[in-house]
DNA sequence: ACAAAAGTGTTCGGAATACACCCATGT
DNA sequence: ACATGGGTGTATTCCGAACACTTTTGT
């Protein structure tokens, strides 16, 4: 048993951060998970995240969790909602303040370990039983981006670089779990102005190769700062 | 010097609670305010809340502190954010769980102590300095209530019983700061069919007498199951 | 009679929705 | 030639925005 040196008049909860982190492989939501290696819950799959140190703010132990536990790094995460139910960890008390990120799959995906490590995206309708509260965790996440998606573009968050319209639409269609009519989505997609058309398309594709667009970041940072409205 | 009795491996932050409170006296929004007795910020303003108990959950303990320190009772909080940043409170690291709430100022005004005490109600654009961050924090509730009245019939948490449609024009004009056309917030408000008009008119008034309505809680509750949509 | 706020309808433009066919490519 | 998904336009409905006068009361 190690030394319990650091004493206090109250007692005090532990304090943690965990991600919940997004990613779309153009077919499929995912969420990144990793498996414990310790008790309690060992060899149960988590959302990735651990104790905060005592001279570090939140959102810096979410990430440093996050790259130790799976390797993503410059992550733009956002705090969720904190969890602190008595009993929803059997070790003691422990609070929790959640955040979440969107990541374009493409740039990770060879850090977190395909399948034998101990990190790795499920498709967010294939998700195990989690440990701790984190079922309750993900539900939370997914009525969050549910809802920003609608009036925040976010999306473009979770596409690679270069993308097609279909691949934009089905993102959509797979987050707000509905599917969306074409012509109309278009119309209001490229109404924003914030796509780019390039000069490239699909290739080695079995039918009209569809156009690539970008997403023009500049351009988003102007209009939030005039108060941006959009909706889809 | 208390005995430090409580002893842990690793340190631990403190964690505490805040509660945003918002009234509305059918003329200003305000926010319910303590002042504190004891360093640190001994004198100055702050949001009442306090530590949170071993054995306690997140909401319980707003609830608590905010009963202790004001007298309110049996209000409906929900999460607002947490904040952690070291250096925060002079005392040490000290994590906060914010809650906020809406309440009618006629069913609390009594307890809350009107000037002498130390629990008042502030008008929002009269707010002192506050202690600790409370000014991110109060700068994040106003950002939340803005964003949830536009497609949550919230409002209504914070009026009387009986209302005229003119007060609770005027709320939403304060809480989002703008003014609105009175004969279109008319008929999107009554089309939510939320509203129930009562046999009853505003009396020793110097001008056409206003009629009360009421909220329709029952048809909203149905309303919510079924996935309700509004927007102002 | 006057002041003060309540209450009430209509018009117009733009956005949301619904909907079906041709196009470019690989096999 | 055929299968596959990409790409496009129009008509209709619905919703938000703009706007001014009459009503009822107290003084």
């Amino acid at each position: 048993m190690r030394e319990k040196k650091y004493c206090y008049e109250y007692p005090r909860p532990a304090l943690t951060t965990d991600c919940v982190i997004f990613g779309f492989d153009s077919e499929k939501l995912k969420v990144l998970l990793i498996q414990r290696k310790f008790d309690p819950f060992k060899n149960q799959w988590a959302f990735p995240g651990g104790f905060v140190d005592m001279n570090e703010n939140l959102e810096t132990a979410a990430k440093r969790e996050l790259y130790e536990e799976t390797g993503l790094e410059n992550v733009y995460i956002e705090q969720l909602f904190t969890f602190g139910e008595p009993g929803r960890d059997p070790r003691g008390r422990v609070v929790s303040v959640i955040y979440y990120a969107l990541v374009k799959l493409s740039d990770y995906k060879i850090h977190a370990g395909d399948d034998a490590g101990d990190a790795r995206w499920f498709e967010i309708d294939k998700i195990p039983k989690l440990a701790f509260d984190h079922d309750k965790v993900l539900e939370k996440a997914l009525e969050r981006i549910k809802g920003k998606i609608i009036y925040q573009p976010i999306g473009f968050e979770l596409l690679p670089e270069k993308f097609t319209l279909s691949q934009l639409q089905n993102l959509y269609e797979k987050i707000l779990e509905k599917t969306l009519d074409k012509r109309n989505f278009r119309k209001k997609i490229l109404s924003t102005k914030l796509l780019i058309k390039l000069d490239e398309k699909e290739q080695n594709v079995a039918h009209k190769p569809a156009n690539f667009y970008k997403f023009n970041t500049e351009k988003y940072q102007e209009l939030l700062k005039k108060g941006f409205e959009f909706q889809i």
